[in-house]
DNA sequence: AGGTAATTTAACCGTTTCGTACATTTTTGC
DNA sequence: GCAAAAATGTACGAAACGGTTAAATTACCT
C-alpha cells in the first residue's frame, strides 16, 4: 500500500541530535507555525514580520529567504492550513456506518473541528477579506477539498438508495450547509455574543448548539414521512 | 429677561444652498461613506487614513477632528452600518402572515439583505477579527438588534400555536442559522468559489441558494408530520 | 459689527514597517 | 580539503503611515 522510493533527494536530515543551525524543514516549520497565529489574530496587514521574527527561533532574514515577502508567507500559511485539515479529515471513516448517522457524525466533526481550530477559521475569514486573492495561487487547493465532497457524496447517495435521505439534493449544497454553520459559530461568535449577550464558547453552549446544527442538517436531508 | 424667547439652538442649518463649506453632516457622512467602502475592503489595519482622505471632498485632518483617530472612525463606521440595517428591518411587516409563510420571508429577506450589503458583511468580518472589541465600546448595540429576535419570536410562538412549528426551540438559535447560512453565502465566497469551482454569485446560483437556505429553515423548525 | 467658537487648510513629524545589502558561517559535492 | 552553494546574522534605508501643530477661514450670536 505505501510506495518505497529511493529518496535520492538532497538534505534527507530530518532530526540531528542538537546542532540546531543548518536545519531548513525545522525553521521553516517554526516560521509559518508562528505566521500562522500571528496571521490569524491580526490579519495580513495587521500581523507585523518583525514581530513573526521576533517569536521564531530564527531571524527576520530567514523569512524572506524563504518566502519571499510577506503575502509568499501568508500563501504558505494558507497552503499548510488546509493541508493540515485534509491530513486530519482522512481518518475519518463514515463508509460503514448507516447513512443517517455517517450523516450526522460528519456534520459534528465539522463543527468540532471548525471550533478547535479557529486559526483556520480567521485565516479563512482574512483570504476572504482579500477575496481569495492568495488561494487562488495554489493550484492544489480544489484537489485537497474535492475529498470531502465524496466523502458527502457517498453518504448521501447511500441515503437516497436506503430511502431515508430525499432525492435531488446537492451535496455541495449540503456541504455548505454545513460549513456555514459550524464557521459562523466561530467566526462571528465575537459580534454576536456581544449582540444577544450570549456566551458562545461554554462546553455546554457548544455541545447544544452542535447539536442544533447537525439536527438542521438532519431534518434538512431526511425524507419527511 | 429677554422678552423673545429665541431658539438658541446651535446649527439648525440642514442644506445651504451652495456653501460648501462649514456642513458638518454633510462632511462626517462623506467621511462615514468612503471609510465604510476602505474599511470593508481592506480591513482595519489594511484601509489607509491618507486614502480615505484623498476620497472624500475633505482632508485628513477633518477624520481627526470629527473621529479622534483611525479606530473612532471605523466604531463609527460599524455604527452607521448596523444603523442602516435596523432602519431597513423596521419597514418588514410580517405579523400579518401566516407564520410558515412569515418565516419563509423573514429567511429570504436576510439572505437578500446580506447579499445585497456585502460592505456589511465585510465589516462585521473585520470587527470579528479584532474580536468585537470596538462593538463593545457601543452601548446601542444589543437594543438595536433586539427588535429582530421579537419579529422572530412572534412568529415562532404563533407557528407553535397554530401546530405549525415544533416547540421547544430557541428563538436565537433560529436567528443564529438563518444568519449564518445567509452571510457564509458573502463571507466566504472568495474560498468557496475557487475551492469547488462554482459561480456563487451568478442571479441564478443565488436565487437558487436562498431556496436552499429557507427550505432549510422551515424543515428546521417545521413540525415533522 | 465684532467677538467667539466651530470648522477647515496646509505643512510637517516621528515611528513604524517592509524589505535589502553585505558579511559570515555551515554544509555539500567532488 | 576545497570550492561552491545553502543558510544565517547584522545593520540599515526608504517609504509609508498615523497623527499633530499652528494658523486661517467661516458661521453664529448678541
Amino acid at each position: 500500500m505505501s510506495k518505497v522510493m529511493i529518496v535520492t533527494d538532497r538534505r534527507p536530515r530530518v532530526s540531528d541530535v542538537d546542532s540546531r543551525t543548518h536545519d531548513p524543514e525545522g525553521v521553516r516549520r517554526d516560521i509559518i507555525v508562528i505566521a500562522t497565529e500571528e496571521f490569524a489574530s491580526k490579519g495580513l496587514s495587521g500581523a507585523r514580520v518583525d514581530e513573526i521574527a521576533a517569536r521564531t527561533r530564527t531571524s527576520k532574514r530567514m523569512i524572506y529567504y524563504y518566502f519571499g515577502d510577506k503575502e509568499g508567507l501568508f500563501v504558505a500559511v494558507l497552503e499548510a492550513a488546509y493541508a493540515r485539515i485534509r491530513t486530519i479529515e482522512a481518518t475519518l471513516d463514515l463508509a460503514g456506518l448507516p447513512p443517517a448517522l455517517a450523516m450526522r457524525k460528519l456534520a459534528e466533526f465539522t463543527f468540532t473541528y471548525q471550533n478547535e481550530n479557529p486559526d483556520f477559521v480567521r485565516l479563512v475569514m482574512v483570504e476572504n477579506i482579500h477575496n481569495g486573492a492568495h488561494l487562488a495561487q495554489s493550484s492544489s487547493i480544489h484537489a485537497v477539498n474535492a475529498s470531502v465532497l465524496q466523502v458527502l457524496r457517498d453518504i448521501y447517495d447511500r441515503g437516497v438508495a436506503q430511502g431515508v435521505f430525499r432525492p435531488g439534493l446537492d451535496v455541495v449544497d449540503i456541504h455548505m450547509t454545513m460549513s456555514a454553520l459550524s464557521f459562523f459559530n466561530v467566526s462571528n461568535r465575537a459580534t454576536f455574543s456581544l449582540i444577544f449577550k450570549r456566551n458562545m464558547a461554554s462546553r455546554a453552549a457548544l455541545l447544544r448548539r452542535r447539536d442544533v446544527v447537525a439536527d438542521t442538517i438532519m431534518s434538512f436531508v431526511r425524507k419527511s414521512g
